[in-house]
DNA sequence: TTGAAATATTGAACAATGTTCATTTATTTT
DNA sequence: AAAATAAATGAACATTGTTCAATATTTCAA
């Protein structure tokens, strides 16, 4: 290996650390309570070579936000196994609010914080890769449950966005503190009844 | 008119003086680009002055959350007046999320944003009236509807809940700037469309 | 009217944050 | 070994929210 080869390697290894160790601030004390000064302490390096491998803070949040999709596409492929589009339809929500329930700052990391927005919108991308690959696992099997006879009368991509929309909100409430707060009991178990109801709205023909 | 009681309503009036300038700025150029600087300075008066008159900033973004629900709650009543619930449910939701395109910061404030729940919080107020009158007027609705024969099958307050949280994920999505990532064309279009595609879903049988 | 007491207002100062960049240290090449 | 290149550093800056001793203003009894 060349001299060359290994300092990329050693690069990207200080980068991944640097990833690794914000992203462990960031599950135990939350997002908001991560400074890069605490990121640089963990790995024991100092602030500026932080900013060597990361223009600033919101580069490493959209980073995380994309290690976040991968965790949730991962968790999505295993239901391509279930056969039956309006049954993965049920699974795809409840895959996606127990990835909101046990992974709260990422979650909102992902949906809900500008930084990643911002991110895309410095380095002048419009596109939204992570996102749209997850509306399409949605929206592809809409399209699936519309060729099987259901949603007559529906748009899919309308639709889908609703879909999208309507487990999110239940999620974004749940994360912002906005069940807790109305105080109809227990958050998760409320969220998990609402999309009970929401599946059952879908349901019908 | 004693003293005292012009010394009392003169502080009300440097209290709502705050809260103007503070709403101004805030509309003009964004919650998070408001400074209690920015404040002081557009009403003339120090920074020392805003703490005496609120202890903290998110005293003050609760109290303007709390004007932004008497807004809302204000465009809401106006709906009282459809009797068909069904036809109700409809209209609330393109109220709510007229209000929402139409003032987003303040949506965002409403549901979104931390601090409100933080200052009841720190206040250890456990109701969030505000939050709860609102809910309450989509959860009656939908109660009427169940008595008029729909939503047959259904509980009422987790269905309450999942069609928040359905109107609530959209227009969230929309002013998180999810929409226009997504690149699914005019975002206030698509959150239009998709919340009728919701309405056609909650009015089937 | 006056002057002491009460009240209201001020803004300098603090700690915490993201960020920058001249300087120092380490590594590679000659 | 010296020179050139690359990597890492941390002090310094601007901007936040916040505090509080000092100053200015108002009140009201004598």
């Amino acid at each position: 290996m060349s001299t060359a080869e290994r300092k990329t390697k050693e690069k990207e290894e200080l980068r991944a650390l640097i990833l690794k160790g914000a992203k462990k601030l960031f599950i135990e004390r939350g997002i908001e309570q991560t400074t890069i000064r605490n990121i640089a302490d963990e790995i024991n390096y100092s602030v500026g070579t932080v900013y060597v491998y990361f223009k600033d803070k919101n580069s490493i949040l959209h980073e995380l936000h994309t290690l976040g999709f991968k965790q949730l596409g991962g968790e999505m492929r295993v239901l391509f196994s279930v056969s039956e589009p309006m049954e993965r339809l049920a699974a795809i929500g409840r895959v996606y609010i127990r990835f909101a329930v046990d992974n709260p700052d990422m979650y909102d990391l992902m949906f809900n914080m500008k930084a990643p927005m911002e991110y895309l919108h410095r380095i002048e991308k419009e596109e939204w890769n992570e996102g749209k690959a997850t509306f399409n696992v949605l929206k592809t099997t809409v399209e699936e449950c519309i060729r099987q006879g259901y949603f007559i009368g529906h748009q899919p991509e309308p639709l889908s966005f609703a879909i999208w929309g309507g487990v999110h909100g239940m999620c974004s409430l749940y994360i912002r503190g906005r069940i807790r707060a109305v105080n109809l009991g227990d958050p998760e178990i409320v969220l998990i009844a609402a999309h009970e109801e929401f599946v059952k709205l879908l349901n019908k023909q």
